[in-house]
DNA sequence: GCCAACGTTGGC
DNA sequence: GCCAACGTTGGC
């Protein structure tokens, strides 16, 4: 089993979204080595650490799973998203995603700066310099300490 | 709104 | 294949 952390704006998707709906398609991803991981790596029940990014307070919500491997991304065929790749074509789609699974909501949001505070977090890469990428592999250690933390 | 760090595009 | 220009991410 692999551990996992992706990145959502919580204006556009939050981990109260996915309470809600119990299950959703990460659609959108426009990033090779994202998209690599997904296709590649993620296996069912892969755990991942929600986080929200480009808001008020940044930092890890909740805890979501890998419920579907695999798929198409739907919105690179679709003209009117966002999303559209002309370039991709119907019988060789290019971006690949997964569906994740509600788990938990944390009820104290882990921050960013309290994981740059913590020292045995700090080969994380979400908080490596000009670290961009939407979807991080985690170590087993720092998903379970995380967790904690939230508690 | 700023800007650093990356990724992508396209001319050559 | 190089690289300048441009676009995006995301914290601050």
């Amino acid at each position: 089993m692999n551990f996992w952390l992706m990145k959502s704006e919580p204006d556009v998707f939050s981990i109260d979204d996915l309470f809600k709906n119990k299950k959703s398609g990460w659609e959108g991803v426009r990033n090779y080595q994202a998209r690599n991981f997904m296709r590649d790596q993620m296996n069912l029940g892969d755990l991942i650490l929600f986080y929200h990014s480009s808001c008020d307070e940044p930092g890890i919500a909740g805890i979501a799973k890998v419920s579907k491997t695999k798929l198409v991304d739907p919105l690179q065929f679709e003209k009117s998203s966002e999303y559209y790749d002309p370039k991709s074509k119907e019988e060789d789609p290019r971006w690949i995603m997964v569906e994740v699974e509600f788990v938990e909501k944390f009820k104290n949001l882990v921050s960013l700066k309290k994981i740059k505070e913590t020292k045995e977090l700090s080969n994380m890469m979400v908080i490596q310099k000009g670290s961009r990428l939407s979807i991080n592999p985690v170590d087993e250690k720092d998903f379970f300490l995380i967790k904690k933390m939230a508690l």
